[in-house]
DNA sequence: GCTCGGTGAGTAACCACTCACTCACTAGGT
DNA sequence: ACCTAGTGAGTGAGTGGTTACTCACCGAGC
C-alpha cells in the first residue's frame, strides 16, 4: 500500500542540468521501489503501473530494463535472499564449545532477519504464491542452517553435556522459539512484547538449561492450589 | 490451483430426477471451492470465474450469493475462523498444577491447527493481504491462548515450580517452537522431520525441563575438540 | 548520425460485476 | 382438472475498467 515516494524524487525530471541515471542507477531503483511494493502487496497485487509511478518512470522504460514482470520479481528475491554470512564465528565459538555463545550468535541473526519486515513479507509472499525461486532459497537456508546446528546438538549431546534428544527437532524448535515472535509481530500486528535483541539472552538460557537439564525426578501435580 | 470436482458433480443439470440444491446447501458448497481457491492462491490470485467454475455454477449466480468476492472472502474467513474449544480442559489440568498435560493439550492443539494446510495458508494470506478480520482473529486468539498460557506460566513460578522467566516470552517461545515446525513444512516445503503428534512429547519435556531446571554453575567452554 | 534513455498512445486479454432473460415448480382461484 | 401468477434457481452475453506488455517515435550527447 504505501507508496515508496523517497525514491521517486531522486529521479524527477529536470529541464536543467539533467544528469541522466545510467542503466545500472535506474536498475538499482526500479528493484528497490519494486521490492517495497512487492513485499506489501504481493506479486498478484502489484502493478507495473505502480512500479514504474513509484520509481518516476513510464512503464513503458520498465519493460526496457526487465522483459516481464515476473522477471523483475525474480530479480528481487534473487538480490535479497542471499546466504548469511555468520558461519564463520559460529564455527568458532562451536570449536570453542561455547554454547552460549554458538546459541547467541545464531539467534541474533535469525532476529534481525526476522526484523526486516520487508524481507520477512517478500519470502512469505513468494513461498505462499509459489514462486520456485523462495523454495530453493529454504532448501538452501535449510542446510547451512537447520543442519549445522542440529549437527552441533548431536554432537554435544554425544560428549555428554547436553541431554539425548533428536537434534533436528531440538534445531527446529529453537529457531521457532526466535522467529515466532518475530512473525507474531511483523506480520500479525501483535503488540512486540520486548526490544528484539534484548530478549536474546532469554531465550537462550531457557532453552540451553532445557538441553543440560537433569532429569528431574517425576513429580506429578507438586503443589496445589487456584491459579 | 486444485479443482473440487467433487461438490460441482451433486450440481450437474440432469433432466431427470432433478434434485436442485437449496440456497443453503448452494451457499455452503460455494464456500467449500472458494476457500480451497483462496487458500491455494490467495484473493487477488483467485477470479470468481475460477469459483464458479469449480462449484459447478455460472458466475451470475456466484453473485446472487454473494455480493461482491470481498464479502465471499469474509464468509470463508469467518466461518473458518473459530475461537478454539481447548479452554476446559486446559484449565481443569492448570487446577491440579499437571504441568505435563497442560503443556501436552497446548502443543497439540496448536499442531491440529498447524497441520491443517488450507486454514495456515488462509490465514497467512489474510494477514499479509491486510484483511481485516485477520487482525481481530489474532487479537482474539492472542487473549485466549497466550494471556492464559503466560498466566499459567507466571503463577508457576511464583509457586517455586518454574524459574522465574518473563511469563509472556516464555509462551511465545513454547508456542513458536510447535508452530514452526509446522510452517517449514505445509509453507515452505521443507519436509517433515517427524510426524506432527509424536513430536509433542520431546517439545514438551525439553521445554518444562527447561523451566524447572535449577541454573547450573557455570561452566563456560565444557569439554574440547573438533565437532 | 547514431546510440541510448525516455515516452504517449495504444492493444488484446482479463477482471469483477450486471442485466435481461429462461426454466421448473408451487399455490390458489375457478 | 386446469389455468395462471409468482418465486427462486439458474444462465449467456454483455459492461466498463484494469492489466501486462508493445511500438513508433523523441531528444540529447558523443
Amino acid at each position: 500500500m504505501q507508496a515508496v515516494p523517497a525514491i521517486a524524487a531522486t529521479a524527477r525530471k529536470k529541464p536543467s542540468a539533467s544528469i541522466r541515471p545510467s542503466g545500472q542507477e535506474r536498475q538499482a531503483s526500479i528493484i528497490a521501489a519494486a521490492a517495497a511494493l512487492f513485499a506489501a502487496n504481493g506479486f498478484k497485487g502489484t502493478t507495473t503501473k505502480e512500479i514504474a509511478k513509484a520509481v518516476g518512470i513510464s512503464e513503458a522504460l520498465l519493460f526496457k530494463h526487465f522483459p516481464t514482470k515476473r522477471a523483475l520479481y525474480a530479480a528481487i528475491l534473487k538480490e535479497k535472499v542471499s546466504i548469511p554470512e555468520l558461519l564463520a564465528s559460529v564455527e568458532e565459538a562451536a570449536h570453542k564449545r561455547d554454547d552460549e555463545r554458538v546459541f547467541t550468535l545464531i539467534a541474533g541473526h535469525r532476529i534481525r532477519r526476522g526484523s526486516d519486515p520487508t524481507l520477512l513479507r517478500l519470502l512469505l509472499f513468494s513461498a505462499l504464491e509459489g514462486h520456485e525461486l523462495s523454495a530453493m532459497f529454504f532448501r538452501t537456508q535449510h542446510r547451512v542452517f537447520y543442519d549445522y546446528l542440529a549437527g552441533y546438538i548431536a554432537q554435544r549431546a554425544k560428549e555428554g553435556a547436553f541431554r539425548h534428544v533428536d537434534p533436528m527437532l531440538t534445531a527446529r524448535a529453537f529457531t521457532g522459539m526466535i522467529t515466532h515472535h518475530r512473525l507474531l509481530h511483523e506480520i500479525f500486528g501483535v503488540p512486540a512484547h520486548r526490544g528484539p535483541e534484548d530478549s536474546v539472552a532469554a531465550y537462550v538460557t531457557l532453552f540451553l538449561d532445557g538441553l543440560r537439564a537433569v532429569r528431574p525426578t517425576r513429580r506429578k501435580a507438586a503443589g496445589r492450589g487456584a491459579p
